[in-house]
RNA sequence: CGGAGCGUAGCUCAGCCUGGCUAGAGCACUUGGUUUGGGACCAAGACGUCGCAGGUUCAAAUCCUGUCGCUCCGACCA
């Protein structure tokens, strides 16, 4: 493509609203607008980009047995009703468009395709000869976000791979599974990421198993959780960890209620009461649906409210407000326990608050605190689980290592769905005995549009994108000095010309611009090679040929040119 | 959902508090000239319903009300 002609300008000021070094680069470099909030025009070269993603994704998809084809992104109320989504992702969690047409029924637009992929197979499916399939498409989703944010990272709308697997019974729907795992680290590979597989919460759309892939970056909206021993990975939301044990007092003590006035927090609480942090509890108190539950978890350790929410099996859970709090304790926000509760607040406690002897909890009356507290003669066991968030430091859940923490860009996500949508929507087939079975699923989700943007923000430097060969919208930028110069003009046209018959996307800068306005443009755009024609390189023969990556730069015959790029873009480019 | 901020040229912003005459700067753009391997210089120029609507006033980019759009912060404290 003749830059002369190429829609996308460079902007050489750092537009106000973007909050990334990706988002930044994107919107400068010329890859995309944003339309409204969370809405991009993806401009040529972001096309591009995508369109080399999506080509290996499709590859590695085939490869790995998937069919594709092409789901409507308006989808009728019904099927959503069918499958029991409808309430929760309209009203409840209010991420999915939804609206009136002129006939009076409600459609939306999909952040996901289930139900119309479970409606198209349940069609298809009538025994367990017609099994098993998989299915994929590349298709542009839509999330009704409350707040967009960081470009392609989290927008409105977004272009996603998602693929469904149908298998007669769980060991079929491992066979799928592993199949798509392993497509889905082909893809990371080829594409560059430097990433990491973890083990993750399966959220609104249910299921039994699921693993996210990570793209390791400061900007991540995720934390994950890994240990430094062995091959334990998950998302925080579901990471398990254990804690180092104390030693515990011999006796019990008896249960007193301590005056500490204003002490709210842990931390300051356990300098006044002279005992160590992990003595503490905190108890937090929660709305779920609409019952109030107590969670308690050890001082030093935080709640995690997703595995709270999937151990009661509820649809929302929120922090309890101040006023709630105070009608259900009696006492101001901070002092909360477990002794004294209403009846109908149910208590549930993590693990590690068990097992201590003479331990603090607060005392539902302001400024009161309980010390000395034991289960048994105090309060009565709680219901125990594993609610406490696992952090860096702690002990790894599989092995004596201890765990660390990373940020990650989630850019893939594979589920084992199990029966619930078939189940919910009648997708079954007859087995070999005549017997009527639901279809055991599976759906693997790939987002498109945030790989690009995770790409970026893993592969810059202070001037610009620094993309690998494999998305990179083209492999050479061949920049053109000293265009008044027939000679110049004369190769660089017949260059151009070569490599593009040779197989090679080619940028190439045509604009009668200074050197360094070039030079800072393609720095900028992040091609993966450079090529600069000019009247010093032609004295010689020559052209020059640089990577992004590199700072050196050689010069190379004319004729070997394209050979040359080939060589550089094949071998160790990362 | 709660809190905050912004909206003036294609982009980044000044002007607003303390109302006043043809509304400004830098970058980008057009023309001419000089330059020409890391975002040059000189000269001349084009570009605005000051988000929108209403109000106050002799007078509104500026004050008030409403509205739309965009952005940020918080969603974690017992």
């Amino acid at each position: 493509m003749r830059q002369s002609r190429h829609l996308g300008k460079t902007l050489r000021e750092v537009p106000k609203d973007a909050q990334t070094a990706a988002h930044a680069l994107m919107v400068r470099g010329g890859y995309m607008q944003q339309l409204s909030a969370g809405v991009y025009n993806y401009l040529p070269l972001l096309y591009r980009t995508l369109n080399k993603i999506s080509q290996i994704v499709r590859e590695e998809m085939q490869a790995a047995g998937s069919e594709e084809l092409l789901m409507p992104a308006l989808q009728p109320r019904e099927l959503w009703e069918e499958s029991g989504r409808w309430e929760r992702y309209t009203a409840v969690d209010g991420i999915m468009f939804s609206f009136k047409d002129r006939r009076g029924s409600v459609s939306c637009l999909g952040p996901t395709h289930e139900e119309v992929v479970t409606d198209i197979l349940r069609r298809e499916i009538k025994s367990y000869k017609d099994l098993p399939r998989n299915v994929f498409q590349i298709q542009t989703k839509f999330r009704d976000e409350i707040r967009p944010r960081f470009g392609l990272m989290r927008a409105r709308e977004f272009i996603m791979k998602d693929a469904y697997s149908f298998d007669a019974d769980e060991a079929g729907l491992e066979v799928s599974y592993e199949a798509m795992r392993q497509a889905y680290h082909k893809i990371c590979q080829r594409i560059g990421f430097k990433y990491r597989a973890v083990e993750a919460d399966s959220g609104a759309i249910g299921g039994t198993g699921s693993q996210e892939f990570m793209v390791l970056a400061d900007t991540g909206e995720d934390t994950i959780i890994y240990c430094d021993h062995c091959d334990y990975a998950a998302n925080q939301e579901r990471a398990a960890s254990r804690l180092a044990e104390h030693a515990q007092d011999a006796e019990p003590k008896p249960m007193e209620a301590v005056l500490g006035e204003g002490l709210i927090g842990v931390e300051p609480l356990a300098k006044f009461l002279n005992i160590p942090v992990w003595k503490t509890t905190k108890t937090l108190v929660f709305e779920a649906d609409d019952r109030v539950v107590a969670v308690m978890v050890r001082g030093d350790c935080d709640v995690n409210e997703i595995k709270v929410t999937n151990h009661l099996g509820c649809k929302s859970l929120k922090l309890a407000s101040a006023a709630k709090i105070k009608e259900l304790t009696g006492a101001e926000l901070g002092y909360a326990g477990p002794i004294g509760l209403p009846p109908s607040v149910r208590i549930l406690a993590d693990n590690y608050v068990n097992g201590r002897v003479n331990f603090e909890c607060g005392a539902n009356q302001t400024n009161y605190h309980n010390i000395n507290v034991n289960f048994g003669r105090d309060l009565p066991l709680p219901e125990f689980g594993e609610f406490k968030i696992a952090k860096a430091g702690h002990t790894c859940p599989k092995c004596q290592g201890t765990l660390q923490s990373a940020m990650g860009i989630e850019v893939g996500h594979i589920f084992k769905l199990g029966t619930k949508y078939s189940k919910a929507m009648a997708c079954v087939y007859l087995d070999a005995g005549g017997k009527s079975q639901p279809v055991v699923m599976g759906c693997y989700g790939i987002g498109v549009s945030r790989m690009a943007a995770a790409f970026v923000e893993q592969n810059h430097d202070d001037k610009g994108i620094t993309w690998s060969p494999e998305i990179a919208p083209y492999q050479v930028h061949l920049v053109a000095l000293n265009l008044e110069d027939e000679t110049v003009r004369k190769q660089s046209e017949q260059l151009y010309a070569q490599l593009q018959q040779e197989g090679i996307d080619v940028l190439y800068d045509d604009r009668p611009l200074r050197a360094g306005e070039k030079f800072s443009d393609a720095d900028l755009i992040g091609l993966p090679t450079r090529i600069t024609v000019s009247k010093r390189t032609l004295e010689q023969q020559k052209v020059e040929l640089k990577r992004r990556r590199d700072t050196a730069a050689e010069l190379v015959a004319i004729a070997e040119a394209g050979a040359k790029v080939k060589e550089l873009l094949g071998k160790n480019f990362r």
